[in-house]
DNA sequence: TATTTATTTAACCAGCGGTCAATAAAATGT
DNA sequence: ACATTTTATTGACCGCTGGTTAAATAAATA
């Protein structure tokens, strides 16, 4: 036996969707291909042909998650509003694409895996970089460095803590704003 | 071949201390109950009339942990210091248990795992509620519960960004003062 | 000496990542 | 319409890791 014409074709798309889910749900290295094929019901030698190997595929998703969050980043930095609630948005904006896109957040910023780090590199660290600048141009310099990072990792904290325990943003949007304002508080 | 006599006899006690080290500086995944024996100079066989399965040795250590880090926040609290620097040192306490017990740390508060949340059960909100508790107290209860939730979930922030990154909490050390200190420049 | 306790050894089994020849379906050429 | 080529897919296979178990056996105990 071969193909079977029943069954759509498989695409790259198909199987990253699949296995991007998978990723998240466990982690890189609880993740296997046949789990994948398993799910996508084709055999696990189908995904060598679309993809060179498993770390691979993993890298084919981490890269578009960095690409949508920095589009993000970019859509509250153009608004026509003020500096103050600019930096206020940014700051929930970061946690709204976190809880609205929890399967990416886990994956770009919350994977331990050493073999995974390797592929991610320095990815997060222009993530943190791109939003730093933001946040000290619009406080108007008034945010030292340091306080920026407390900021950010607080608000990976907030993340983090509510991931998969909550369906969407909208679920903690008052908790969220309230954590916002309360990183704001000592500093602008 | 079975016994040797010039060994020790194995004892859960010194299973566990070989365990604890190596599940720490490897995680529960990349350790193997062949590992274990073989570190312990025993056969992977003996391990398992001392324990039923390697799950049921690591939530033996788990365990422990959360015991730890009570003893580590009463030690903290029964110090003869001001109530200021208290709050601070429960803080920066909660940092450097999450950053020197890495791997328990994420089995404590971050692993999502159905298998494994059944076992922990309500511990990180019985931890959660002590802490919230002290930090009432000691402010004299001018921080706000909303306000405790914020720190608190700034702080896991903090030690879920670090960890893995770093081998433990004396390399952050400054930048856990900065955080802890951060996070109270508008509150007290 | 007989029994209980602790340990070793070897094997079992399931799963892994990855490879590859075989092959069926689809696309293409004629 | 048919033949040929290309593309996509399968499933068997390799070498390997690792949790678990059962039989054998040594040491301690009574």
């Amino acid at each position: 036996m071969a193909r079977d014409a029943s069954k759509p074709v498989l695409t790259p798309k198909m199987i990253m969707d699949v296995a991007r889910d998978l990723f998240v749900k466990n982690g890189y290295q609880q993740v296997s291909m046949r789990q994948i094929a398993k799910e996508l019901g084709c055999s696990h030698g189908a995904l060598y042909y679309h993809f060179q190997s498993k770390a691979e595929l993993f890298f084919a998703l981490v890269k578009e998650y960095f690409v949508l969050l920095e589009q993000e980043l970019n859509n509250v930095l153009e608004k026509d509003i003020e500096n103050l609630e600019k930096l206020e948005q940014c700051m929930l904006g970061y946690i709204k694409f976190g809880l609205n896109h929890q399967s990416h957040y886990e994956i770009m910023f919350m994977l331990k895996d050493d073999e995974v780090r390797n592929f991610i590199n320095e990815q997060p660290m222009k993530v943190y970089e791109k939003f730093a600048n933001a946040l000290y141009t619009l406080s108007n310099k008034k945010l030292q460095l340091k306080d920026i990072w407390s900021i950010f990792i607080s608000l990976h904290g907030f993340v983090s803590h509510y991931l998969s325990h909550v369906v969407s943003y909208e679920d903690i949007e008052n908790a969220a704003i309230h954590h916002v304002k309360f990183l704001l508080k000592g500093v602008c």
